[in-house]
DNA sequence: ACCACAACCTGGCCGC
DNA sequence: TGCGGCCAGGTTGTGG
């Protein structure tokens, strides 16, 4: 499922390809991926649009458009922008389909239909909530501190939680909180300095680190070129109970924080 | 303000 | 082999 370092590899990778392209069709095959505006406004404010720049917020990518606008897309659990030329179509779960003035186009496939499509004139409209990118130089340990004081819920809840440090997902956090050895139904807002310093150390590296590894193929995530990334095969943390943790070689354990599968060491993580 | 949880989706896996 | 049930999780919306 696509987090950070997903969503910037599919930037990277689609940058060269996309850059300097100008759309000349639109196919929808399942309208309900546009969030806004209408799927016929989308269409026809999006065509002759040439697309100017690429950038990443949190998980969202956006595209600058000529005309000043922005095209958004999210790719939630399943989503994928895949490159290519001629016959988009017939990509399995393909939702939607963007050509180029090049012949070339991508596809937005998408099993489970959770990925969305926005075009604004700004940007902020969608992703103006997002807490701070955590590879920022802005992103500091006072930064982090300031954002969970306070708070009651599990840590491993706040990692997620796109208002307090944008782009980490269930993955992500569940690795940060291995490499720093906290267990994640840690109270938030309950912590020593020292223990902060290291969270927020570890939730770069991670990051970068997923990064350098052009993303984590489960589900159903691949790059624009279709290949996978390789980032889950260098995880710390196994993601099946019983399996033996990376460091110590004690089974993990698996419970669920916020509803969601998390996966942590009982001996390593306190 | 904060916290928790259901809903959205559907392919794939598990157990019978 | 086939079938039904359930799991996966980012974000939004709702309710406490």
């Amino acid at each position: 499922m696509p987090e950070l370092p997903e969503v910037e590899t599919v930037k990277n990778e689609l940058s060269p390809l996309v850059l300097g392209r100008k759309v000349t069709n639109v196919t929808l095959l399942w309208e309900g991926i546009v969030r806004q505006p209408s799927a016929t406004d989308f269409r026809s404010r999006l065509i002759g649009q040439k697309i100017t720049g690429i950038n990443r917020r949190g998980k969202y990518l956006l595209f600058s458009l000529s005309n000043g606008g922005t095209l958004i897309a999210h790719l939630k659990m399943s989503g994928a922008l895949i490159a290519g030329r001629g016959n988009a179509q017939e990509v399995r779960f393909a939702r939607a389909v963007l050509y180029f003035d090049d012949g070339s186009n991508v596809v937005f496939r998408d099993p489970r239909k959770f990925g969305r499509m926005w075009l604004v004139n700004d940007a902020s409209s969608v992703v103006g909530k997002l807490g701070p990118e955590p590879l920022e130089t802005d992103f500091t340990t006072q930064v982090l501190a300031q954002r969970i004081k306070g708070r009651k819920a599990p840590i491993k809840a706040l990692l997620c939680d796109q208002s307090i440090v944008a782009g980490v997902g269930n993955l992500y956090a569940d690795e940060a909180l291995f490499l720093a050895r906290i267990h994640p139904l840690t109270e938030g807002g309950n912590f020593f300095e020292y223990r902060l310093k290291h969270l927020h150390s570890a939730i770069r590296r991670v990051l970068q680190k997923g990064i350098k590894n052009k993303g984590a193929s489960i589900e159903n995530y691949v790059r624009p070129d279709g290949n996978p990334g390789t980032a889950h095969l260098e995880f710390l943390m196994p993601r099946k109970a019983g399996e033996p943790c990376t460091r110590c070689g004690t089974p993990v354990e698996r419970i669920t924080v916020r509803g969601r599968g998390t996966y942590f060491c009982p001996k390593c993580q306190v």
